[in-house]
DNA sequence: GGTGGCAGTGAGAGCGCTTTCAGTCCGAAG
DNA sequence: CTTCGGACTGAAAGCGCTCTCACTGCCACC
């Protein structure tokens, strides 16, 4: 429409202030060395010109962009049906950002060509650090682009032998005080519905329900999912199925603990009075479930604040710590 | 670590190929007029070096970005509680964007800080264009930056007169559909639980139940919600405070259909047998709510990917729709 | 055998900013 | 009254890329 009005440049206020170019970056930038009435005089044109540092020459020559990457497999629906993980992640992460004036770009991948599409981008620099959010199996790229020197950091504990930082919650310690809680109430047939044993979210779960159970006489009884509520309701068909005794469950996921309800509630079982059930994840919808769910609280929005924080620390050149566990915490309510 | 091995840049290919910068510029961008044998050439000191373009540099002279911000508004808790509306629309953006290889920027805001960076952000022409998805009443900054010419896309029709192009669904005709088939059911007490009266969907929804039921003789009942369950389990009582015989109520969201479930549940109302109850959205989580619930289906990511199709259209100079409505439907499970 | 025209190529001028590096100007010290 | 140092400021060199414009061959045509 409008003939788009001249953007003003350094060279505009430059020459409105009376001063030159290198001043007026100074001000812009707020180095301490300029005199206290021309820097005034400097601002004051800034004003009144309207102007905006352009992004481009500046970090053409600085060499920073002030944006970060925030990586997302889009994994087979599960990103962004009702599965509120990567939104809270990602609203951490974006408060993080906020506050260090960072912008946030948001990559999903799950074809081949999108991943390769990752890699330009984040090689190319685009970004001064790249966010890596529950990748499944070993991901080649995130220890890839570390070597190249770009700071990264991962959500998990990383398969295989990893040297990139990583943030994760504290997921045997959630599980132990879920399985015990199970053991507390006297519950003595008390299975499980692990969640893909190639994501380390599944396998430390499961690891954490062996754990517990190992210091009782209880043997396991094992099912697995992938974390949505389908596979939970099948995982509890399969569980009823194994031990029609079973008398508490022990879930992952908080979506496939729904789905296991459903299951229940399906086949008669009346919960918490035959089968206790406690989920993983605490999410919003497990306060209204019927019964609403005990479940492990994992803190979601502080993982995606804490990964966020991690990387900027990274890039301004601080050593970032290696790994960093956030704690988990049982959240009794109905459901056991 | 790494002493970051120095990048190579055009320059570099130019010398290793024996031509000059603009052949290796033309050949990178896919100039036609450049001979076959010297492409080739070109091409393989590409693949040699492991050339990538520096992005910054690009931009400074081609004046566009290749990246679009969508800003969300981090209104209190709705954005990424478990409301699946922002991640879908952020999904959909997504896809589209990736088939025109633009890169996505995220912003969210509600205080008036984050609002300036958003401002200053945009206009500073950090991005190539702005969509804006579900702002609460007349949120002027989407104008102001269609007037500085930078093209803007919003979700959901603008309230007041604005100029701006917007995608939004047919939230009429759906809601008339809905409220059509509780009167074809012989539902005769048929209330409403409408959204917030500052947002466009609110208020179509609510005028949508109005003009359906104005031809019939039933009497409207309303109560006004925000869109969350607490609201929708609130508003229900105060429907069955105001009419305790009412036999069926549209809820012109699916979370708070689910609040209102949760309340008939309590007030010993079956649903459908005494209330028939309809929603509006299609949630996943609509289809595992007891009993499942009978809704209109949005389609969201149908609305996320045409916002930024719209958006691309007017970045390439096209002239965009001033408006495209995209179709609901009403979907009949057990609650209704 | 000129003259045009065209296809392909290269030189060079920036895009708008940061950042040395070399002053300039003063007050303090000798 | 020099001399020095400190505190600012400005000139200018790029950062890596695109794109105009001029130029070189070459072929077609009269």
């Amino acid at each position: 429409m409008q003939p788009t009005r001249e953007r003003p440049t350094l060279e505009a206020v430059a020459r409105v202030a009376g001063v030159s170019r290198a001043t007026v970056s100074r001000v812009v930038n707020g180095s301490p060395k300029v005199a206290e009435p021309i820097r005034a005089a400097v601002q004051r044109a800034v004003a009144e010109l309207g102007y905006i540092p352009n992004p481009a020459a500046r970090s053409l020559v600085t060499q920073r962009t002030d944006s970060v990457a925030l990586v997302l497999p889009e994994a087979a629906g599960r990103v962004f049906s009702d599965d509120p993980f990567f939104p809270s992640i990602i609203h951490g992460v974006s408060q993080e950002l906020d506050t260090a004036d960072k912008q946030l770009v948001l990559m999903m991948t799950n074809t081949v060509a999108g991943y390769e599409r990752v890699e330009r981008y984040t090689t190319a620099r685009h970004v001064d650090g790249v966010l890596f959010a529950s990748t499944h199996g070993a991901d080649p790229l995130p220890g890839q682009l570390a070597r190249l020197g770009i700071p990264v950091v991962v959500t998990g504990r990383p398969l295989g032998r990893s040297t990139v930082p990583y943030v994760d919650v504290d997921h045997v310690g959630g599980v132990r005080a879920a399985v015990r809680h199970l053991l507390d109430a006297g519950r003595t047939r008390i299975a499980t519905i692990a969640g893909p044993q190639d994501m380390i979210a599944g396998i430390d779960r499961l690891a954490g329900y062996r754990a517990e159970l190992a210091g009782s006489d209880r043997r396991s009884i094992v099912a697995v999912g992938d974390f949505t509520r389908e596979s939970g309701q099948q995982a509890m068909r399969q569980l009823l199925e194994d031990d029609p005794l079973l008398d508490a469950v022990f879930v992952a996921s908080d979506l496939m603990a729904h789905g296991a309800l459903a299951t229940l509630r399906a086949m008669g079982r009346r919960v918490p009075e035959d089968v206790a059930v406690v989920g993983f994840d605490d999410f919003e919808i497990s306060r209204y479930s019927d019964p609403p769910l005990t479940t492990v609280r994992q803190p979601i929005l502080d993982l995606g604040r804490e990964l966020a924080r991690q990387l900027l620390r990274a890039i301004a050149g601080e050593e970032a710590a290696p790994a960093t566990i956030l704690p988990t915490e049982l959240v009794v309510r109905a459901s056991a």
